[in-house]
DNA sequence: CAGTACTCTGACCGATCGGTCAGGATCTGA
DNA sequence: TCAGATCCTGACCGATCGGTCAGAGTACTG
């Protein structure tokens, strides 16, 4: 019998999860997670190299889903950049809402981590589609607040089901995000007319 | 005669907002903040009795702020408390945008703290009166997605002059806030009906 | 049976945290 | 000049943090 990986490893993953996302990464210590599996603090030592590890594990699928949006979003400009960005960012906030609890608010220190270390530039470029591409203060600015406010609405509405959470954010974005400038360009592929 | 109060405790306050708009208040330490005075710590703990109340201090201009801002919405319902918690927040918002920052994601525990015991429950009523007063839950995610987002890209434009930062905020949020449905009854001017 | 690899733990470590305290330095008013 | 208030500090404290380590317990294997 292989005995298989000890399912240890799973149970100090989900633990910290929860811990992190009611209290924070600087706020949950080792022990807190410990305590919650019912092992020692040595034990979840054992099984991660150490507290950035467990973090770095926890985040891998939400980050594996943020570097595929991004490549989606290369080359696209305009309304399609929009639309592409909006609907994508909703899905990964509604699929991911606790890891978004987890990042909430420990940005600073956290994006330093080489786990971390692309996901300020893809965040911005993110909110840059959002933005359309477009330099104005206020485009860039609504862009901002949905991205953010999107993210804390997540975290917050955690027992919301997602197909009550997901379309009431996608009409939000549509209704929110500044529209673009009459492209100066022939659309570059096949849209759909405003309403 | 009374050589007024030392000038160390404004320094004080000072470097704190700097360093908690920037590494948030547990990710900066006493001695962090003795350090950019240029003080010792134990100053810093002879002007304020602990850290928390350094704090207080520091937030209490907004809170007041904030306060009044929740008296005005009393008894407003529908558009009118609407427009008077969008405009009110954005400037507020606009006005303590380094204080947004150092509460931005301490939420959980700071809360707990009897400077803040209101916080919550005020931003609870501020949300309420954002979505109109109704029960729907577009109404509902789209003003938690405003306030947030609202707080949060304040904490990030510091360096953009308010009076580029407070109309475009408006305009997104007058496009952004779900309209209420047609008033139920003609527009009531000062009637109300619950305790 | 012995050997060994895996899992887990208590004890311990250095660093850092918020906070205390006795006392030095400086100034003020009588 | 001197007593007292004010301002400030180094040294120290207990608690907690992330992390290390030697070794105990156990289960497979040959």
């Amino acid at each position: 019998m292989v005995r298989a990986v000890s399912e240890t490893h799973g149970e100090i993953l989900a633990a910290a999860a929860r811990r992190f996302a009611v209290t924070g990464y600087r706020g949950t210590s080792l022990q807190d997670i410990a305590g919650e599996v019912g092992c020692s603090k040595a034990t979840v030592l054992y099984h991660f190299a150490n507290k950035e590890a467990l973090l770095a594990e926890l985040m891998a699928p939400a980050m594996g889903v943020l570097r595929d949006l991004d490549d989606q979003l290369t080359g696209l400009t305009g309304a399609p950049a929009q639309e592409v960005a909006a609907i994508g960012f909703v899905d990964l906030a509604v699929r991911f809402r606790r890891e978004i609890a987890v990042l909430r608010g420990e940005f600073p220190e956290l994006l330093c981590q080489p786990a971390f270390a692309h996901i300020q530039q893809i965040s911005d470029r993110l909110r840059d589609a959002l933005a359309g591409h477009s330099d104005r203060p206020g485009a860039r600015i609504a862009a901002l607040v949905l991205l953010a406010g999107i993210s804390e609405a997540c975290a917050e509405f955690v027992d919301m089901p997602d197909d009550e959470l997901r379309p009431a954010l996608i009409t939000l974005v549509r209704r929110a995000v500044e529209p673009v400038e009459p492209p100066l360009f022939p659309a570059p592929t096949t849209e759909d007319k405003d309403s």
